[in-house]
DNA sequence: CAATAATTGAGACTCGATTATCATTTCTCC
DNA sequence: GGAGAAATGATAATCGAGTCTCAATTATTG
């Protein structure tokens, strides 16, 4: 067996999400499985060690992890549920924001609001 | 007197930052003032209340914070330094990345890189 | 199957951020 | 100036996230 059992429970639970989780919401996804928590945090660090996962830190939730072979993307919080969901595509003017002498390496952008499923509860 | 002495001297070093500070930051900043940073705390908690100070999340950084007053802008956060600078003007094409279903109530964007300052020293 | 190495879960532990406590100082209003 | 209320600084207490430890389980190799 090339990886443990129980981190590959892990990795599929991230591969199946529709956003990036993190350490507490993967594990509470895997609850029934009867993995700990420090397995979760073990795989995430393997994972990130190796490349295949990436740590991003979407905005009051702590860092999350998703699988590093997504395409560039942004996040949608809802601010109801408090989960993250993916978004595709990106934006533009982003180089005019760049204020003289600052050099950038990358950017996030962030969209707050509600999501379908809470939406229609409200 | 309106408001203690020493709530005003944070609210100063805040309306004189050229971003939003973190608790430590502004505490640092007022060290040689004598301040304590229970009362930091309490000016900002106090502020937020009032709704003349706004708190944000940057990224990686904790809960920043600043007046509420300034225009709608967003952040270059230096990866060096660690320290966040306002921008101005925005980004176009956001409501393109919004799902179906789902509704926008606001927007965060923050550029990453080495700003003035710490690229200069590089 | 035996010997050995890797993985695992539970819980103790650490660390930093924030809040609560309390004795002291400073205002405010007479 | 004096009484009472608010503010202050130091520090203890709390809280959550993440890490570490360790005995038990499971895989690997022969």
């Amino acid at each position: 067996m090339q990886r443990a059992k129980q981190q590959l429970t892990v990795f599929q639970a991230l591969d199946e999400a529709d956003g990036p989780l993190s350490a507490r919401e993967l594990w509470s996804r895997l609850s029934g499985t009867g993995v700990g928590l420090a397995t979760v945090y073990r795989a995430l660090q393997r994972g990130v060690e190796d490349g295949t996962l990436e740590a991003v830190e979407v905005l009051g939730g702590g860092v999350r992890y998703e699988p590093r072979s997504r395409e560039h993307h942004h996040h949608f919080l809802c601010s109801t549920c408090n989960h993250a969901f993916d978004l595709f595509g990106c934006v533009e003017g982003l180089e005019s924001l760049i204020p003289a002498g600052f050099r950038m390496t990358g950017h996030e952008v962030v969209l707050l609001g509600t999501c379908d499923a809470c939406g229609d509860a409200a």
